[in-house]
DNA sequence: TCCCAAGAGCGTCATGCACT
DNA sequence: AGTGCATGACGCTCTTGGGA
């Protein structure tokens, strides 16, 4: 089921085509065109931009999608009690999400794979009440090929296996190029949110570099500032190493406290220009 | 205003993998 | 072996921005 959709009554009419397998041609200057295959339609039909997806998680329409469930079981052939609709009501608000409703309807209609996102203990009570046959998960956890759960003696999954048995393979291909549809969808839609992941990620990383640099200069500054006043604790330390040094003729740490020494001198003479700059600027 | 290239989104097909 | 799902590849359409 398009994830576009906009309402329940293209929901109800969704669910029929898909069982039917009839096709809408005449309105392909609708903004649902789209559901149509596109290389089967003479006339070309709009894109669907970003704004328009939108449209998709609008709230639902309780009667509208009771009108759905009704259509749907009229189609099937099923008979839902009114605790099942109520169910399927429930979950489809709890959601907000029309194309959940109509999967639910779909679902219902006929034993075909529920996609993943249905998951919950709703969901479940769901499948135990012989609304839905199938849950979503791993792929073969579930029967996904029509046959049906549990004790089999329901009149319901009876109907559901007869009516999967008696597909044609028009009616096949067009569940299967449905699923492949949905499935291509939430393939691109995860894609997508990985790249964006990773991209934030990316820009994170960047800036704590960032900070984390700037830190150590600061740090390396301050230190170099602090060898250099007598009766500090870096002075005391340097002096220390360095006689140690002496002591061992070792010349890595002179070096390092020679660079010390030089970097403080730079920022002091950093700062003293800074200072006379500053003394120009307020002179004129 | 028209044209064109780039980018985004979509549907479909092919394929590999996992499961029964 | 059969089936379904996930995903890469391909071609198509539409939108958008820039140049003539």
């Amino acid at each position: 089921m398009p994830a576009d959709v906009h309402n329940l009554a293209e929901v109800e009419r969704y669910v029929k085509e898909e069982t039917t397998g009839s096709k809408r041609d005449a309105d392909s200057d609708s903004e649902h065109d789209h559901l149509t295959h596109r290389k089967a339609s003479a006339p070309p039909s709009p894109s669907v931009s970003p704004s328009d997806e939108n449209h998709a998680t609008s709230p639902l329409n309780g009667a509208a999608l009771n009108a759905a469930l009704t259509s749907a079981q009229n189609t099937s052939g099923l008979v839902l009690t009114a605790e099942q609709q109520q169910q399927i009501l429930q979950y489809a608000q709890a959601n907000g999400q029309q194309d959940l409703a109509a999967s639910l309807a779909n679902a219902m209609v006929s034993p075909i794979s529920v996609p993943g996102n249905l998951s919950s203990t709703l969901l479940q009570s769901l499948q135990a009440a012989n609304v839905i046959t199938s849950l979503p998960g791993p792929p073969h956890l579930s029967n996904m090929d029509g046959q049906v759960n549990g004790d089999g003696d329901s009149e319901h999954q009876r109907k559901r296996a007869n009516n999967s048995r008696a597909l044609t393979d028009d009616e096949r291909r067009q569940r299967r190029l449905l699923r492949n549809r949905m499935a291509a969808k939430e393939c691109r839609k995860k894609k997508k949110n990985y790249v964006q992941g990773m991209e934030e990620k990316i820009a994170r990383l960047e800036e704590e570099n960032l900070r984390l640099r700037k830190e150590m200069e600061e740090a390396n500054a301050k230190l170099a500032l602090d060898s250099m006043q007598e009766g500090s604790e870096s002075y005391r330390l340097m002096k220390e190493v360095e006689e140690l040094n002496a002591k061992l003729g070792h010349p890595g740490l002179q070096f390092i406290h020679n660079v010390g020494q030089q970097l403080g001198e730079l920022a002091q003479s950093q700062a003293a220009e800074n200072r006379s700059s500053d003394a120009n600027t307020a002179s004129t």
